[in-house]
DNA sequence: GTGAAAGCGCTAACAG
DNA sequence: CTGTTAGCGCTTTCAC
């Protein structure tokens, strides 16, 4: 047995406990305790025994335990309505990095559109195993959102309208109302608009914000929004392209250029445009919203709304509120820039 | 208090415990919790009786003290490199509807690239909060390997190479060989490829079984496999969009087909191509491997790898283990089926 | 079928 | 600065 590469001959069954520890560096659980978590004074030399015992046992704390005992659990939930869309995920990988970063785990709560809504409101959520939670686009009603509040943790909201919760996201009017813009002053005055699925209103509210803007912008300049050319897709690049394929096969009356609610949805206008034999952006300008990775590639001017951003600042947020160094209950606006490229030019003559 | 919509005036402060449930109903704690979880015999008078009183006071149990009391946690973990990548999001959801159909929590653990590998694998995982875990697409190396075998859970991996756990994935080959012999059956003869970073093996060793498809089947048809026309993009659209034109623009020397080893670079080769004036699959025939969304819009070829199946599949092998009833731990193909659109023809004369 | 009681492993007063 | 001592809320033998 003294030829076995392994430590010991009694490091096989049960884990390490806290009293091993204690036992191994010759002093109480509580001190134990304090040394490792930090809290509480502790002589740099017991810690130092502490420390050393602990690593020689290969002891970490069983957060059951901890979290039992403490009331604490160092555990987020995020709670989205899909995981497998660009934004959302985007989002998620911004939440993700700066849990990991801040130490504390991450509890994924999927809708699936609306699968699993009721069941993630009230079986899983509730389960008080959370500290707090990240609520990513969800307007809830108003009942669904004392759910969610009524396991009385923190609860911080992206990039969706969540009344009652402290919100970040980007101005979505502004956001639509600068894009629009950006084509006006290019000189054109034919301008269609491409939005999100308005028969998911819960989850996309924020495409009508975006078109708000639109809306407001034209009326700003006088211009007309014409209804044949306000096209409603569901947020991707296949239904994008096929619709505005549509759109734009009317050589007589079609808009020249077109303000896109997403970059998915922008970048199969383009592509519908080149089918058809249009330039872009010679015959048509496209304008979309997101700094998706897709649009490079088609040249997509965009408005970069820092997606990943705003889960990072949902993070922070959330942490400011558990250390109680939160302020005011606040939204707050993630700035959006312009990344403009080929895709918008001047209006044809 | 009366003209209260709420119920009780003593429901504010504290949830509810199994004591309160208990004493309503008129039982011991034990028959509470007997009667609440389904495990032991408990009359049917007193289980209405303390689903009833449970009922009524929103009693939901604490998972913290269940999982202490108990050692398990109804709690998986989900170990993946990205979660803003179109396979990894799309297992991720597989996933995570499955576990929420079987009740459990998902605890998401992101490598985020290997920026949190390490921290990911000692400090996350080993919290003895998981049940099992599953890890996606992550070749790691002998130690890791043990790291994340260390904490006695069951894991199971989904679309890598990871010895010595039961794995779920398509074959690999299999796949690009077929791809292949679509386009070699079509009468193509200079036949180029478009892989996966080399430069991130750990992660993309999937892209080499891919490859290794291709050439295998090239050989037995007695075809060249050109060097020059074999490219390697990050699996980004955008990266193989301008790779692939730079490949196509000498119109002496190019291929008349490429496989890809994804969707999303086939889409960037076929824009590629278009751009050059170039049409599909007159000129250039492309298929691809996923059945990403993006590629209907662009009319491609491709043979689907069911993604999200591989991430239901992954969670039931995983419960069959904590079950008990699995049997022996092997691996698992997932089987993939051609999906054939517009982006592979006739070879050209 | 049901209750009593002993923990699960850790934290947090409270003394000292 | 450190040890003692209660629990945290639930599960689970073990008797009855």
């Amino acid at each position: 047995m003294a030829a076995d590469g392994r430590a010991h001959d009694d490091d096989a069954v049960n884990p390490p406990r806290l009293q091993d520890v204690a036992d191994r560096a010759g002093v109480s659980t509580a001190t134990v305790s304090r040394a490792l978590s930090g809290k509480g004074h502790v002589s740099s030399r017991a810690r130092a025994r502490v420390q050393q015992a602990a690593h020689e046992l290969g002891f970490v704390v069983s957060y059951h335990a901890s979290s039992l005992a403490s009331g604490r659990s160092r555990n987020i939930g995020v709670v989205l309505p899909y995981v497998d869309r660009w934004y959302f995920s985007t989002v998620l990988e911004g939440v993700s990095a700066a849990l990991t970063e801040a130490g504390y785990d991450l509890a994924l709560y999927n809708f699936q559109g609306d699968r699993y809504r009721e069941t993630v409101l009230t079986d899983f959520l509730l389960r008080k195993r959370l500290d707090a939670a990240v609520a990513v686009a969800l307007p809830l009603d108003p009942a669904e959102t004392d759910q969610l509040l009524s396991g009385g943790i923190p609860v911080v909201g992206v990039g969706g309208p969540l009344t009652g919760v402290p919100t970040i996201s980007i101005d979505e009017a502004d956001v639509g109302r600068r894009a629009t813009e950006h084509l006006i002053h290019l000189g054109h005055r034919r301008i269609g608009h491409l939005g999100g699925e308005e028969e998911q209103p819960r989850y996309f509210a924020m495409s009508s914000g975006r078109r708000a803007g639109y809306e407001q912008a034209m009326a700003q300049a006088g211009l007309p929004v014409e209804p044949a050319w306000s096209l409603i897709a569901d947020y991707s690049f296949t239904d994008a392209y096929q619709r505005v394929k549509n759109l734009l096969a009317d050589p007589a009356d079609r808009p020249t250029a077109i303000f896109s609610a997403s970059d998915e949805m922008g970048a199969g206008a383009i592509l519908a445009a080149r089918d058809l034999g249009l330039t872009v952006p010679g015959d048509l300008s496209v304008i979309g919203i997101d700094a998706h990775p897709l649009g490079e590639a088609f040249g997509l001017t965009t408005i970069d709304q820092q997606a990943r951003q705003q889960g990072v600042r949902a993070v922070g947020r959330v942490l400011e509120q558990l250390a109680g160094t939160a302020g005011e209950p606040t939204d707050e606006i993630i700035p959006a820039h312009f990344v403009v490229r080929s895709s918008t030019g001047p209006a044809p003559a």
